[in-house]
DNA sequence: TCTGGGGTCCTAGGACCC
DNA sequence: TCTGGGGTCCTAGGACCC
C-alpha cells in the first residue's frame, strides 16, 4: 500500500462529515433514522430554506437551499428541524477530536470537514488502515457517518472525498487522474461554479480534460490568476500544506439576519443593528481582537445588496461603538427602500494587544519644569476623562518638554482620540 | 409563497505619493 | 508647457464554498 505513493510525496486525508446537520440530529434522536429529515429555519420569519437534508430526504429531490415549501410540495412526509448550531459544533468538536489522536497536522475548514496530512503517520498503518479506522472510530463513537478521500494533495483528497458518500473511503492516486478526474465536467470541481462553468464554456472548455490542458493565455484573460490556479489543479498539481492554525487566523467576524418582514422604519432598522453589534461584539471579544473596518451590509426587498464600509482611526470592539459605527453608515447610505437584510461584519482585526500598543503613539508635551510626570498625568485625565488612563509613562525630549505617554486605555481614551486632532 | 448565514479570495477603480 | 509610471491604500462588488 505504502509503495502507492511516490518517494517523498505526501499522503493527504480529507475527512468529510455526511449530511452534517441532519445526522447530529439523528444521533441524538434515533427515531429519526431512516426518515426523510430537513434542517431548516422558520418560513414565517422568512429563512424558511433547507440547509441540509438526510439521504432518505434527497431521494424525493430535496436540496439544500430549496425554499421548504417546495421540498414539502416534493416530499409531503418530510420531518423537518430547526438549526441546533450549539449542538453541532459540539458533535464538530468531538470529531476533530477523534482525527488529532491521528496526528497534529489536522486543518478544520469548516464545521463539518477538515483535512489530515498523514504522510509521517505510517507506524499507524497503511493510508487505507487509517482511514477505515477513523471512519469507523467516528460512527461507533459519535454514530456519525463520513466519507474520506486519500490522495497526494489536498484538491485531489477534496475530489476524492466526494466520489462515494455516504461512508465512503475513496483512494486518487496521480495516475488515476486521466481516466476518473478528466472525465467530469468543470462544474464539479471545487472552486468552479456556475458563473466560471459558463465562461469556460465560451471557450470551449466542458471537461477537466479540457481545462488540463487548455491555453494560459486565454485562460488568465478570461479568469484571471484563479484561471491558471485551476489548470493547474485539474493536472492534479496542489502545493498548498495542511495548516492547522489556517482556522485561528480570523480574517472577518460578521453577523446577518433577514427580517421577518421588510422595515422602513429608521428606528426600527437602528434596533437591529445594535442587536447584530451585541452579537459581532461578544464575537470580538471572544477572539480577542479589535477591528479596524466596519461594514454594514443593507438587502433591500428586491435583494439588491450593498456593502458600505469605513476604516477606522481607532479600531473597536465594544457594541455601542460597533452601534454607532453601524448607524452612522446606515445613514449615510441607505435609500430609503424597505430593507430585507442588515449585517454587520468587522474586519482588519488585530489582536487586542496591539489595539493597546497603538496607543503610544499618543503622547502629550509639556514644560518639563512645571510639569512633571503627575501633573502631565492628571492633565491627561482632565482632557479625557476621569478614569481614563489606566497608567502612564514619560520622557524627557529636551530641557523643556516631557512627553508623557499613555500605555493603556479604555474606550473613552478611544473615543477622544478624533477631537484631540483639532 | 422563492431564494439563510457564515466566511474567503480576487478584481478594479480612484486617491495619493514619489 | 501639458502630462509617466509604479506602488499602496481604500472601497465596492462578485464568485465561490459549506
Amino acid at each position: 500500500m505504502k509503495e502507492m505513493y511516490p518517494k517523498n510525496g505526501r499522503v493527504i486525508l480529507h475527512v468529510d462529515m455526511n449530511s452534517f446537520y441532519a445526522s447530529v440530529e439523528m444521533a441524538y434522536d434515533p427515531t429519526l433514522k431512516g426518515k426523510p429529515l430537513a434542517i431548516a429555519g422558520n418560513p414565517e420569519e422568512r429563512r424558511g430554506i433547507i440547509v441540509t437534508c438526510s439521504y432518505e430526504a434527497r431521494k424525493f429531490g430535496v436540496k439544500t437551499t430549496m425554499p421548504l415549501w417546495e421540498a414539502k410540495k416534493l416530499c409531503p412526509q418530510l420531518i423537518v428541524r430547526k438549526p441546533n448550531f450549539e449542538r453541532y459544533r459540539k458533535a464538530s468538536m468531538a470529531m476533530f477530536g477523534i482525527l488529532r489522536n491521528y496526528t497534529p497536522l489536522v486543518e478544520p475548514v469548516s464545521i463539518d470537514e477538515g483535512y489530515m496530512d498523514i504522510t509521517e503517520s505510517f507506524e499507524l498503518g497503511t493510508p487505507l488502515e487509517i482511514a477505515e479506522s477513523i471512519q469507523k472510530r467516528i460512527l461507533e463513537q459519535l454514530d456519525l457517518p463520513c466519507s474520506i478521500g486519500i490522495a497526494p494533495n489536498k484538491f485531489l483528497a477534496k475530489t476524492a472525498s466526494d466520489m462515494k458518500k455516504p461512508l465512503g473511503i475513496t483512494i486518487l492516486r496521480k495516475r488515476d487522474i486521466p481516466t476518473v478526474l478528466w472525465p467530469l465536467a468543470t462544474n464539479q470541481m471545487h472552486g468552479v461554479g456556475k458563473k466560471t462553468a459558463e465562461k469556460l464554456a465560451t471557450i470551449g472548455i466542458h471537461t477537466i480534460r479540457d481545462l488540463a490542458s487548455a491555453n494560459d493565455l486565454q485562460l488568465k484573460s478570461l479568469l484571471g490568476i484563479n484561471g491558471l490556479r485551476l489548470k493547474e489543479r485539474a493536472n492534479g498539481k496542489d502545493q498548498r500544506p495542511v495548516d492547522p492554525e489556517a482556522i485561528e487566523e480570523f480574517k472577518s467576524i460578521g453577523n446577518s439576519t433577514t427580517l421577518p418582514k421588510d422595515v422602513s422604519n429608521q428606528q426600527e432598522l437602528f434596533h437591529v443593528l445594535e442587536s447584530l453589534s451585541e452579537t459581532v461584539s461578544v464575537r470580538l471579544k471572544r477572539k480577542n481582537v479589535f477591528a479596524t473596518t466596519l461594514a454594514i451590509t443593507i438587502r433591500y426587498k428586491d435583494r439588491k445588496t450593498i456593502t458600505r464600509s469605513k476604516k477606522l482611526a481607532n479600531p473597536i470592539q465594544l457594541p455601542e461603538d460597533v452601534a454607532s459605527i453601524a448607524k452612522e453608515l446606515l445613514i449615510k447610505n441607505w435609500n430609503g427602500d424597505p430593507v430585507r437584510l442588515l449585517g454587520i461584519t468587522g474586519s482588519d482585526l488585530i489582536e487586542q494587544d496591539h489595539a493597546y500598543k497603538q496607543l503610544d503613539l499618543f503622547s502629550y508635551e509639556k514644560d518639563a519644569k512645571q510639569e512633571p510626570l503627575l501633573h502631565a498625568l492628571s492633565s491627561l485625565r482632565e482632557k479625557y476623562g476621569k478614569n481614563i488612563i489606566e497608567s502612564a509613562g514619560s520622557h524627557k525630549v529636551d530641557p523643556n518638554h516631557t512627553i508623557g505617554t499613555a500605555t493603556s486605555f479604555n474606550k473613552d481614551f478611544l473615543r477622544r482620540r478624533e477631537p484631540e486632532k483639532e
